[in-house]
DNA sequence: AGCTTATTAATAATAATTACTATTATTAAA
DNA sequence: TTTAATAATAGTAATTATTATTAATAAGCT
């Protein structure tokens, strides 16, 4: 039988968990180098491999999401709800649009704040030979 | 005034663009190594170095578009044509969708070969701090 | 053909992320 | 409340995808 390995609440952890709530109230994404950063100012000697180890736990269990946008480095969201991003290319953060999925049909009232020069949806989940497979 | 810079026909970006052409009438979205792999059956000594300089090349001519879902590595894919992809967590391929945006409305339709575990949609553009900016 | 310069192969460097390991801390059980 | 088992950590080394460097080569004018 495989035993489910337990996940225990670390001060490490919780620190982290704090961080993503404050960043969800304010819409914020941070990467692992600011999640590192802030979470410094609470534990001095954190590692940063803690922090990547827990961004990976954290999403595995559904608590934040990965996105990968450009460059090399991911963002991270705690807000899990489905909702659309906007990548900026001028200064190059991830900010939240607020917008139904309407906007992409009706491209008038999608011209708003932002300025869109295109997009990337992808899904998740299995494709038919997977699914065949797995019954 | 800023002389644009001119771009050659060499036979390493035709073959990069030959190897594109065919992922293209198959839906295969490769990694910068596949193409590479590809790419050394036509030209034995071409160097890694150049697939990756003429990928960021031929995105920026809007020839290719860069995918970056999961783990470091990006997918590359030759039809630039708005359209979605899921990306198998099994098999960690990428495959393209069919249909239509609907889909995202009305869960009946979208009940289809693959299953579906969550979704990610990101715009590219200007946020509204930078649109203000450039005016 | 000759000139200019973009492109290349080969290789070194970079940067984000993961792996390793000895030590510490958390949880569950006695 | 000790104890035992093991998950998590700090610190560090290793990995991996991608980019930068550079001397040599080759496109594409004129």
């Amino acid at each position: 039988m495989v035993q489910k390995k337990n996940i225990r609440l670390t001060s490490q952890r919780n620190t982290i968990l704090n961080i993503f709530h404050k960043c969800k109230e304010r819409n914020y994404h941070p990467t692992a180098e600011e999640v590192y950063e802030e979470a410094k100012k609470h534990i001095s000697n954190i590692s940063l491999g803690t922090i990547y180890r827990n961004l990976n736990v954290l999403g595995d269990s559904g608590y934040i999401k990965e996105i990968r946008i450009k460059d090399r480095k991911s963002f991270y969201d705690g807000n899990t709800d489905s909702h659309f991003h906007l990548f900026c290319s001028q200064c190059e953060s991830l900010i939240d649009i607020k917008e139904p999925v309407e906007v992409l049909y009706n491209k008038k009232s999608f011209k708003m704040d932002y300025k869109i020069e295109g997009f990337l949806l992808s899904f998740f989940g299995s494709c038919y030979k997977c699914k065949e497979k797995e019954g």
